[in-house]
DNA sequence: ACCGTGTCTGGACGACTGTCAAGAATTTCC
DNA sequence: GGAAATTCTTGACAGTCGTCCAGACACGGT
């Protein structure tokens, strides 16, 4: 490798940097106000940066938006498969998964709501719609993988399709999101409990 | 009643029928705009009056809008209540549901992606939870019904808590609108299969 | 030490936002 | 028909938005 390389390689690499951590803070940002609420002056406020520069590493809003969808998804991988149990019983593995959902509907509940306004706007723009499809395919193999292997455990079949699994736990995770969210009780819990109950549902004896 | 008191009243149901109209309108350019692009003005546009007329019958944006998902609300009971089968067999409901689902997913798409991401709103919006706890409620009372009276004329329990229910038939529901908007193909046709297979699996032999 | 390239700042631009108020238009009532 | 009350239009307001750009800054190579 000439020099010359060696110095555009490692220029591209810094301005690579420099987009993951503007992006960083612009998902930190996006996190707490919404899609709706977010501007480019609040997330450079939120960053060590001033506003102008996001357009030297952005084309636009829409590109930032959606490297910040791309890293997120990233993020979400990471965390979802700390959850992917290295139990050795099916009791163990589901109540591992259990506790894994509640975990992350704690800890990176800001997140979490992040990622379901973001596919709320795919449903309006469709520069959205292939990162979001992506991303949803992710997590539905994620859950495929653990309900896989807690049925293997078992050593019985899973009659479910993949895509209806997801859709379900899903939908499970988003109620208890908005019931944390809106205050009301219980939420942890009953998303505690939905997830074993669904999980015998799903690979029924 | 006097005559002052009648003159009253009809001013009343005046400014309430100019709501409704207006709140009309509104939920009209919302569902097509999305929450987040959607401004006063071009409410106004796709209505018969000017932009400040708004302001004489909502007090502010938030006023509006929450006045917006209440209508909505009703709209919503309404249609659910269409799908409310008259069925006599188990079969029939089953049938009458899932394709009363579909239905509603192709002729309603622009208001259900609305809902969506009104309710995400409300993760990041305080003013929104009351009224987006109240819908969500009365869609799983919705959902209860129909399972219960499923159950009922197969003569079996209902097993599955009615949050749940609610949780997972959403999330089925919202994964076929997202591929419909996203131009994946087979949406509908996923959503009735699911949906009959969810029912046996909620009211197990 | 200096130059050139890459990086960043801060202000300016026009467009758009929610809100408001003054007055025109319309309706209601006697 | 005219006065009073209501409903509606229009334009203005102070902000904020995304975008762009001239110039300041930093820093590695020679």
């Amino acid at each position: 490798m000439s020099t010359a390389e060696k110095v555009a390689r490692r220029q591209v690499d810094r301005f690579e940097e420099r987009r993951r951590e503007l992006a960083d803070a612009a998902l930190h940002t996006l996190s707490e106000l919404g899609y709706a609420r977010t501007s480019l002056r609040e997330i450079a406020q939120n960053s060590a940066f001033s506003h102008g520069v996001l357009h030297y590493y952005f084309r636009d809003k829409v590109d930032l938006i959606t490297y910040c969808v791309r890293q997120y998804k990233a993020a979400c991988v990471l965390r979802y498969d700390r959850i992917v149990a290295t139990a050795r019983t099916p009791e163990a593995l589901a109540r591992g998964f259990a506790d894994g959902l509640v975990a992350t509907l704690v800890e990176d509940a800001t997140m979490h709501r992040l990622w379901y306004d973001l596919r709320s706007q795919a449903l309006f723009e469709e520069s959205f719609h292939a990162d979001v499809l992506e991303i949803d395919a992710t997590l539905e193999r994620m859950i495929a993988r653990i309900v896989g292997r807690y049925a293997e455990l078992l050593d019985r079949p899973v009659l479910t399709p993949a895509s209806m699994t997801y859709a379900m736990f899903d939908g499970m995770f988003q109620q208890a999101l908005l019931r944390r969210f809106a205050g009301a009780g219980g939420a942890t819990e009953q998303l505690h409990a939905g997830a074993l109950q669904l999980l015998t549902r799903i690979v029924p004896a």
